[in-house]
DNA sequence: TATTGTTATACTCTATAACTATA
DNA sequence: TATAGTTATAGAGTATAACAATA
């Protein structure tokens, strides 16, 4: 059931940001650069829960479209500190609207307590991932 | 978050089932068919999300593995009937015993009340799935 | 015409490992 | 020694399309 609920969701958040002419795992790095400011592809990593080679070819896109930058860390020299850009921004903004009204029709099957339910449960299920 | 259950999931499925040598599309299958006895590679697509070519594959690794047969369908000539050998019902048994502990380690960190409860709701997000 | 099963192609994701430059 | 980032390779999943046999 986790497979298909997984597929259900990324199927309509992937056909959703089509316009915007990004996938999931874009928006995954612009939401949490859009958190945080500026991260090291480590952390990226930790929080999309990506690798490093897929993470490489993730801000790669980015930075080819002028969505994000990689500056010098100024903590670490190995390190990048990838930052979004002012395009950046304003697509982070454009797909989190999108990403909320998509998130809202996906839960729609579910009365408001339901919902809030469900989220909490499922986060407990993945937060109690400490194998 | 979807995507996070399912892989935690998809994880401990995986490493459980090692011993037995087979892969969670295998046990799909070998699930499907227990439950109803035959099918024809058409329905165990339906029923485990796989498509054409993956479906292939998967009753190929059964067949050469003496866990599965596919036989002419007496109904359709152009379809086979899948089923289970001897051999692939002691298993089924045995992967499902497996799979059924694995599955009360990952809700483990619910309450009985918890657990029927997001099995219900994830359910219904998966059935709502009629886009 | 549409469908079952097969085969082939391609793209993504994932996992690995080797490599550099730093720490 | 270990880590950040890069690059390369390979396996699995997914999406396509073409094809033969049959409905």
């Amino acid at each position: 059931m986790l497979r298909f609920a997984h597929r259900r969701a990324s199927r309509e958040f992937t056909e959703a940001l089509r316009p915007l002419a990004i996938e999931g795992r874009h928006y995954g790095v612009l939401l949490s650069l859009g958190l945080h400011g500026s991260l090291s592809q480590r952390e990226l990593i930790d929080r999309t829960g990506s690798d490093k080679s897929g993470m490489v070819r993730t801000v790669d896109d980015l930075e080819a479209r002028g969505l994000a930058v990689r500056r010098p860390s100024p903590a670490d020299r190995r390190a990048y500190a990838v930052e979004l850009t002012e395009t950046g921004r304003a697509l982070h903004a454009e797909a989190g609207r999108i990403a909320d009204s998509v998130a809202a029709r996906l839960l729609d099957c579910l009365s408001e307590d339901e919902q809030s339910t469900f989220c909490a449960l499922l986060e407990r299920f993945v937060t109690a991932d400490t194998t």
